[in-house]
DNA sequence: ATGAAGAAGGTAAACGATTACGTCAACAGA
DNA sequence: TCTGTTGACGTAATCGTTTACCTTCTTCAT
């Protein structure tokens, strides 16, 4: 493959000239200019961004660090980040990986990104590689948080509230007049899940309702794992009157639990979760659910890490706290009246709304 | 930050043997490489990928051309990608790219990528840039097309045999008694809807049955366009008896046009699809469709493009087509004797198996 | 004592750009 | 004529590795 020598020599100038006029970094004569241009197609030349990354130390490709493209939340956030690299004036490109919330794998992930000298990185952390993500903002890496952040850390990040939103969700399941409510949970080590359920406690507590042991099934964040964490919260006697799902793997489990039990939602049991997405329309019930506003989740953490990486802004971390909405459909539907004569748990009944 | 020198002088050896504890190339005495270890952590030194991708002319990256990450059919597709780069010895890196079925951006992915000097790609093309391809080809790049391929480009290729998948659909439609055989189509240039498209004309005239231009809709391959084709085919009179999708978009947007619409399936109108999808039981009615092995097909494109890379194999591209399943569910249920009085368009009545 | 072989490690030339400096001619103003 | 300025472009150092060749000691058989 042809190089910038080659091109020189062909076009009978300088491999300064020729870099010039393929950067338009400085003034050369339309006739040069001329020759230059057709020696690159008549050579087929294409600059090498390898050599060119090395020399001017950056390389325009940044990585993305998350879960599991699988989970439409996250290709979401993917789909979000592309959108907005892509249209930068220097295309960026990025590398994905996927952690499966492996924190080993998280940190094999993080070496070969930064030996690949990725300008930047936006990472839903796995979990505890707190010491690894402290050096590099020692160094003044460019790195944004999104989803989740880890304690102790303070790094730019995207969020959502997700202590309040949860709360809404809880919320709503009281006023439908809900009372024994359990929730599916996801084992995981970075904070939105434990924000998700302290959501469900505080709201609890205010409604004066009990959050037993019993009520929360903690389950790896899979679909198989939650529906047998799902079965568990069915085993119950009485049965929940409705099951909140901390994210999306946790409601399909539920709803394949459901369906395998042969029980009916909402008449026999409600759901509500988190994360909406594309299909949850055709689901029959139709999930009630918060919605994370997922794609520009991931157009704001690229921003932020851009502008980072552009030096266009320094100083303390920004934290973005995206907007939810809760997004009520039939899963969450009211309390049957038949249910409360024999599971009515709570002690003061409130009518459903 | 550190670099190889820092760390020879540091250790008091040549950049030489640095280099060689490092990448284990030659023997280095115990003494000695200890130094230089030691060295190499008091000063955090990472070897450069990029200096050392321009030295060995290679990346140790591929880039993956696909039309939508947000797509379970692609994102599957990367996770079978993913699951085999990242467990060879040296990790490959993925660089992901959304065309969004636009050619003109994939034009400019091509662009890019190569001048990032990828080791491969595998792409699941959108269009024409036969040009660009048969080029790469010509230098013996390593490429890899998957899920579709273009007419007259000879190279290696992951698919399944859509044309015999969609046969089947459309004769288990037939099974169930339904004749009157609508399709919703998204317009794409590759091969692989055509195919979908040629399985049915090929089984309706095997069956004897009508294809008439009204009963084929095309759209734009997104939810919004499905939905309103999806309209399109419920406003035809006699109402067709079933809907064959030629992919989960189409799909979906049938599904959200019959709900629109207030009609029920199978009783009104039954539907069968192409992709099948984790959330696809929570449906109701839950999908008929065939379903492709998406994670399977990344890992094997990945893997033909791997051995390409690594030259252990050589010659004549090859082609594989994969096996796929039809997942039959309740949309695609038996045709209602009560429709089939006002609606029967063919000649001989088959009684539903 | 000598030469060969082996053990350990050093030297310096690539790889292919970018870019700080230089150079040279033409021309203007004095 | 001389000096300064401008326009157009060239020279070569540099980025951080890898690796083909050397060099220098030891050791050992003859």
């Amino acid at each position: 493959m042809a190089n910038i020598r080659d091109v020189a020599s062909r076009a009978g100038v300088s491999v300064a000239t020729v870099s010039h006029v393929i950067n338009e970094s400085r003034f050369v004569a339309d006739e040069t200019k001329a020759r230059v241009l057709s020696a690159i197609s008549e050579l087929n030349y294409r600059r090498d961004g390898i050599a060119r990354s090395l020399r001017r130390s950056h390389t325009g490709t940044i990585g993305a660090i998350i879960s599991d493209v699988t989970n439409p939340f996250f290709s979401d956030l993917v789909k979000g980040i592309d959108n907005v690299v892509h249209n930068l004036p220097n295309r960026v490109n990025v590398m994905l990986c996927n952690t499966e919330e492996d924190p080993a794998k998280e940190r094999a992930y993080l070496d070969v990104l930064m030996e690949k000298r990725v300008d930047g990185l936006i990472v839903a952390p796995a979990g505890d590689n707190r010491a690894y993500f402290q050096s590099l903002i020692e160094q003044s890496f460019p790195l944004v948080f999104v989803d989740r952040t880890l304690s102790g850390i303070d790094v730019e990040s995207v969020e959502v509230d997700n202590l309040a939103a949860s709360a809404s969700v809880i919320r709503h399941l009281i006023d439908q007049g809900h009372r024994r409510i359990a929730v599916l949970k996801a084992t995981l080590q970075a904070n939105s899940i434990g924000n998700r359920l302290s959501g469900y406690e505080q709201e609890m507590a205010v409604a004066g309702l009990s959050t037993s042991r019993e009520l929360v099934v903690e389950c790896a964040s899979d679909i198989v794992s939650a529906q047998v964490g799902g079965s568990r919260l069915l085993d119950l006697d009485p049965l929940p009157d409705a099951v909140f799902c901390t994210n999306n793997f946790m409601t399909l489990g539920m709803v394949r639990a459901i369906n395998a039990r042969g029980l009916r939602c909402p008449e026999d049991i409600a759901i509500a979760g988190f994360d909406d997405f594309l299909w949850a329309d055709a689901f029959r019930p139709r999930i009630t659910a918060v919605a994370q506003p997922s794609i520009e989740m991931g157009e704001e953490a690229a921003r932020l890490l851009m502008s980072r990486i552009a030096k266009t802004r320094s100083g303390q971390p920004v934290h973005r706290l995206l907007d939810t909405s809760l997004i009520v459909r039939e899963s969450s539907g009211p309390r049957q009246l038949s249910r409360s004569l024999t599971s009515a748990p709570g002690t003061g009944d409130r009518a459903p709304a």
